[in-house]
RNA sequence: GCGCCCGUAGCUCAGUUGGAUAGAGUGUCGGUUUCCGAAACCGAAGGUCACAGGUUCGAUUCCUGUCGGGCGCGCCA
């Protein structure tokens, strides 16, 4: 069955002024067909009582269509009828006026829809005008929302598995604000606590050798170069001015491991002595240069990765303002709150977790859980309509806990999305790269990026579904070969750019006015594949930024590159028929902006020359 | 033991609230260049969607169980 209609007014209005909208599209079609549902049903061809929800899409393939509706397959037991003469009745019952060229029935009952073959031409108008902005939209106008990720503790620098977190913290926000949310990008200092403790006790102990002093370094201490530097620069400073001789640092703190001892009560021990006896301020001293100078260090080496955030969140920060303590009294008014063993608990298996957890320790401090109560408390107070933490997938056990703390508290725990991120696995010449944080032996970001550089590591971190475990094949990223798919994306980017510069090598200029107006011209099946491929980067957009999934974004881009490159193979642009040649360039000058807005999107530059 | 994630081509991975013949890259084999950049293009081969049930017009997709892999289960952060 096939049914030819003209193009109705409303389509052809859409090409000789605003490019089509697929949405509005999709949603003439939806009305359509429910007002034939109603037809039907009055004309007592189908049951009454039916409220079918139709869904309308842009269809996979090619030769079934443009759009396309399963409608008739979804109503066929209701209306105890085979689906396809369903299909045929809906069809008939349907408006002609409803700006489709063909329509056919086909497979088991689907509806599919063709619009005329010049339906994309606006989109590549659009791409044009709006340049840089092509693709963007304002769906997520007027809502704020919050995107915390790395947030790594500042003890050593970032290594390569905080670099995925980056990238895809990153992809997910700037996805976010392409779509129109406004968008917080935070990163969370967890500058108090044991780890940072363990931070100052390294670097005074260093700080110590550098006095002359001989130590036996901790078993659980940081033993990177960087711990070095950091008491280098103190020394060189300060003198010997914080100078103790070993054996009163060292005296009554309990054995480390190798001696037979215990590695945590060791270190324990020695952050106590180190305290009491260098003093809160030289303590503080000792404490902030550690603090300050891997901060640093994770600003510039994030800043040189293209990642830069609106906030610095400091965790010292919620218990300088009493605003932990204040949360742990709300948590108590609110009846969650136990003693035992002389801690406070929080009762989160009220709200599902596993098992109570710990809030306040039986010494009176604190647990890193209390401050995060606090700190997402805070977050929603800051009236974002959505909060997004970025976490390793190793922390996912803790979801559950800050969920019920924020439902205990009378917040809306649905307002957070926790987006797990799982390790990245290193490959070099096809064999696993051993990583141990606590030797010192890791891969950082920063020789990750000048390994294989930044385009090639931010492209790779976010080619994957963010939960899939990613195999990183350095080998790959690093070559400037064909198997490497950023090449092959950037070089179809440089490859636009060298038509251009050939077309003026021979003395001649794109009119785009007249390729715009001769669009109608381009009737190879590759011209109308890349039409219709184009026309979807606005939707792709909407859907890897809705879904927080980026990796949509990179297939995407793949495929139009792909879809540039045949063409390109296929057909010479450069040609004497002025309007044909005017209208191809203004189709790859359009896929040329869609290719650099989407790299440009995931921190990846579109150069103009490889 | 309990919980979460994962299992799709030799390898790395997609698969849009369940849809049409399960796709792409890479690898293997074969082809394309006096012509805008061959870092490209075309073709072939390659599958029990881990396994077994269930739900229904239809299941890679949803449910249950089994097997295999990763992670988590602290008064650490």
């Amino acid at each position: 069955m096939q049914l030819d209609h003209a193009r109705t007014r409303a389509i052809k209005k859409s090409i000789d002024s605003d490019p089509i909208d697929p949405d509005s599209v999709k949603e003439i079609l939806i009305q359509k067909l429910t007002a034939a549902v109603a037809r039907l049903q009055a004309d007592d061809l189908l049951p009454a009582d039916l409220a079918p929800t139709v869904l309308v899409e842009r269809t996979r393939d090619r030769a079934h269509g443009d759009y396309a509706t399963n409608l008739a397959m979804t109503l066929s037991k209701p209306a105890r009828r085979k689906p396809r003469d369903l299909a045929e009745q809906l069809v008939g019952a349907m408006q002609a006026d409803h700006g489709v060229a063909k329509i056919e029935i086909a497979g088991p009952g689907f509806i599919n829809f063709y619009l005329g073959s010049d339906a994309w031409h606006g989109v590549v108008r659009s791409a044009l005008q709006q340049g840089s902005e092509f693709g963007r939209s304002t769906l997520g106008a007027g809502q704020r929302i919050q995107v915390e990720f790395v947030s790594a503790n500042p003890t050593g620098p970032l290594h390569v598995g905080h670099g995925r977190g980056a990238a895809y913290g990153a992809a997910v926000a700037d996805l976010l604000a392409a779509v129109g949310f406004k968008v917080h990008r935070e990163y969370y200092v967890n500058d108090a606590g044991r780890q940072m403790d363990i931070l100052a006790a390294s670097v005074y102990l260093r700080y110590l050798e550098l006095c002359g002093e001989s130590v036996v370094f901790p078993a659980n201490g940081y033993q990177g170069d960087y711990v070095w530097d950091i008491a280098a620069t103190l020394h060189r400073e300060g003198g010997d001015a914080m100078r103790h001789p070993v054996a009163s640092v060292f005296e009554d703190v309990p054995a480390d491991a190798p001696a037979g001892g215990d590695k945590e009560l060791h270190i324990d021990g020695l952050i106590e002595r180190i305290k009491s006896l260098l003093g809160t301020r030289d303590y503080r001293r000792v404490f902030d240069a550690g603090l300050n100078a891997i901060l640093d260090d994770i600003r510039r080496d994030l800043e040189e990765f293209g990642i830069t955030y609106d906030e610095w969140f400091s965790e010292r920060s919620l218990s300088d303002s009493n605003a932990v303590q204040r949360c742990m009294e709300r948590l108590k008014k609110s009846g969650h709150v136990y003693a035992k063993d002389g801690a406070q608990w929080f009762r989160s298996t009220d709200y599902g977790d596993e098992k109570d957890r710990v809030i306040v320790r039986d010494n009176g401090q604190t647990t890193y859980f209390a401050s995060d109560i606090a700190y997402h408390a805070n977050k929603l107070e800051r009236g974002f309509s959505r909060v997004i933490d970025v976490w390793g997938a190793d922390h996912h056990g803790y979801v559950p806990r800050v969920k019920a703390a924020l439902d205990a508290l009378g917040d809306d725990p649905s307002k957070l999305d926790v987006l797990l991120v799982q390790f990245a696995i290193l490959y070099r010449g096809g064999e696993k790269v051993q990583m141990s944080t606590r030797s010192g032996e890791f891969v950082t970001l920063r020789e990750l990026r000048r390994e294989v550089g930044n385009d090639a590591a931010r492209f790779f971190y976010v080619m994957r579904k963010c939960e899939q475990h990613m195999d990183f094949d350095l080998d790959l990223a690093k070559s400037q070969s064909n198997d490497n798919p950023v090449y092959y994306i950037q070089y179809a980017h440089a490859r636009v750019r060298s038509v251009f510069r050939k077309l003026a090598e021979k003395q001649l200029v794109w009119d785009r006015a007249a390729g715009l107006a001769s669009l109608g011209a381009l009737i190879e099946p590759h011209e109308d594949l890349l039409l219709v491929n184009l026309a979807r980067y606005p939707e792709v957009l909407e859907s890897a930024a809705l879904n927080h999934e980026p990796h949509q974004l990179t297939h995407y881009l793949r495929e139009l590159a792909n879809d540039f490159h045949t063409y390109y193979n296929a057909h010479n642009f450069i040609i004497d028929n002025a309007p044909l040649r005017n209208a191809r360039l203004a189709l790859i000058e359009a896929t040329r902006q869609a290719l650099e807005n989407g790299l440009r999107l995931l921190g990846v530059s579109a150069p103009d020359t490889m």
